[in-house]
DNA sequence: GTGCTTGTTGGCCA
DNA sequence: GTGGCCAACAAGCA
């Protein structure tokens, strides 16, 4: 489920690799879509013997790197259902296991059943133009209140589903933190973002960071969301509102499956 | 077989 | 040029 915050759970995972040189590099299909704008040849041929140095995570994408100056980026994206895991120094990779890293007492593993995840390669000086060009955190003091507001105004006639889903704006929302920060806010998920007052788009960045800090604070501790969430009902047949208990509504808003309570967000 | 899925991108059109 | 919509991408599951 990665969104903003198992994007950063994944990323906390190779922790553990920290300051200890690469091995080998395993790419057992070179062509799968993953690698579409890569040199995977370069992957191969500069990583071994680098440290693993720093590692971050943006929104949805994530960048680790290598070296003694950390010259050496490898961004991760892991898509709809990508993931990282940390196996033992010989694991054999499975099906969609694109990559392996090895280390001596470890293999880093990017996993991908579905394909939509990228991975990117740079090395050289500066920053690579698409780790720099990222959109601020969330959680930052770049993402204001006017910031929202303003991009309301742009996109006015968008559905509040859709623009949430906007990473230029909101990195790391997908789809099941967008329907429940128009719960809490709560807004109906069609509402045009054009028709929401400075008030109204004060309250929407107000949810948003509050949204994230908690998915994040929750995956760190207990890997799951409290019953109190829309999260928690959103999937199931015949779902009810926590808030209401009212019988929630699916529908596709902004091009995608959204879920909503009819009683707390009347459109 | 059909229809769904937690994301992004490029093409089309107003 | 900008904004909005939508099909396509790939694989697995019910």
């Amino acid at each position: 489920m990665p969104e903003l915050a198992e994007v950063e759970h994944a990323r906390q995972l190779w922790d553990v690799a920290l300051g200890e040189p690469i091995t080998e590099v395993v790419i057992s299909r070179p062509a799968v879509r993953v690698f579409r704008t890569l040199d995977v040849l370069a992957l191969r041929e500069r990583l071994p013997g680098q440290p693993l140095a720093a590692s971050e995570s943006r929104g949805k994408q994530m960048v680790f790197r290598f070296g003694q100056k950390r010259e050496i980026w490898l961004g991760l994206h892991l898509g709809m259902e990508g993931d990282l895991r940390v196996e033992p120094p010989g694991f054999t990779a499975g099906k969609h296991d694109h990559m392996l890293l090895r280390q001596a007492k470890r293999t880093l593993v990017f996993y991908d059943g579905r394909h939509f995840g990228r991975v990117l390669f740079y090395e050289g000086d500066g920053t690579p133009g698409w780790w720099s060009k990222l959109a601020p955190s969330i959680l930052t003091k770049e993402f204001t209140a006017k910031g929202v507001n303003d991009f309301l105004t742009r996109r006015k006639r968008a559905p509040l589903k859709a623009v949430l889903l906007m990473q230029e704006r909101f990195p790391g929302i997908g789809n099941w933190m967008a329907d429940e920060i128009l719960w809490r806010a709560p807004f109906h998920p069609a509402t045009p973002a054009g028709s929401l007052d400075p008030a109204d788009a004060n309250r929407l960045w107000r949810t948003v960071r509050h949204v994230s800090r908690r998915a994040i604070e929750t995956i760190s501790d207990t890997w799951g969301y409290p019953d109190s969430w829309l999260f928690s009902q959103r999937w199931k047949k015949g779902g009810h509102c926590p808030r209401c208990n009212a019988k929630l509504e699916k529908a596709e808003i902004g091009g995608r499956t959204t879920c909503w309570c009819p009683k707390c967000q009347p459109n």
